[in-house]
DNA sequence: TGGTTATATTTGGCCAGGCATATATAATCC
DNA sequence: GGATTATATATGCCTGGCCAAATATAACCA
């Protein structure tokens, strides 16, 4: 990993909501799209948008299930990176942000079922 | 930390010379301007600035002596950043780039005598 | 003055958000 | 089954803002 991937990885993550994002699926195993949107109460396209990039840097995974994608943390990454997102959780878990995001995940029922 | 704050430092390491520059820091105490130019083969206006950054963004500070500006590393990060500082250390350690960095910083005579 | 470092200005590129539209899958009806 | 419709997600286009590099200039200090 040489210091313009390592650039590239870290301006993945130079944006609050993939931050947001990622803070999010270090929590859950995965999580359906409807649902971010519900939890981070932000629009379709600003979440599909920003999935689609941490999805092209190799950050997270996709998989569907009928007409719902499901997106992961790579699991490539959990080792090798596995001290940035120790970080990352541990910084998220006391935001105002993050904890209002868990909330609304929390109370939202399901709504790809 | 919430997560601007979070994805504001990721901002700050999403450029390749400046992940270069916090990579060289991290290896020693504090490093001259003038040596960074040398050993990064970068413009004096360039380097300056990705310092001006850094030290704007609280992850580095300096200290003149004489006509020469000394950067270190934040002191008050090396603990609370610390699986960041080891991370960036690790990969690093291991690209092509910051290794003839370091060569050229150990080649190049001190240029602040 | 001369050497060291910082900064102002310009230009160009990348990317964010909003809106509209396209695509993919499922469900329903005939 | 095939057509239609509904839902879920992705993407193209637009505008605006941020920031990088390059160059020139300013500020600082011996």
């Amino acid at each position: 990993m040489n210091t313009h991937e390592l650039a590239s990885l870290f301006k993945a993550l130079s944006e609050p909501v993939r931050v947001r994002l990622v803070a999010l699926l270090l929590q859950r195993d995965e999580l359906c799209v409807c649902d971010l949107i519900d939890a981070m109460a932000l629009s379709q396209s600003v979440v599909s948008r920003h999935l689609a990039y941490l999805r092209n840097h190799g950050l997270v995974t996709a998989s569907r299930r009928g007409v719902w994608m499901y997106y992961q943390i790579n699991s490539d990454t959990r080792d090798s990176l596995s001290p940035l997102w120790s970080l990352i959780s541990s910084k998220a878990a006391v935001s105002k942000e993050l904890t209002e995001d868990l909330q609304r995940l929390n109370n939202e029922g399901a709504c790809c079922t």
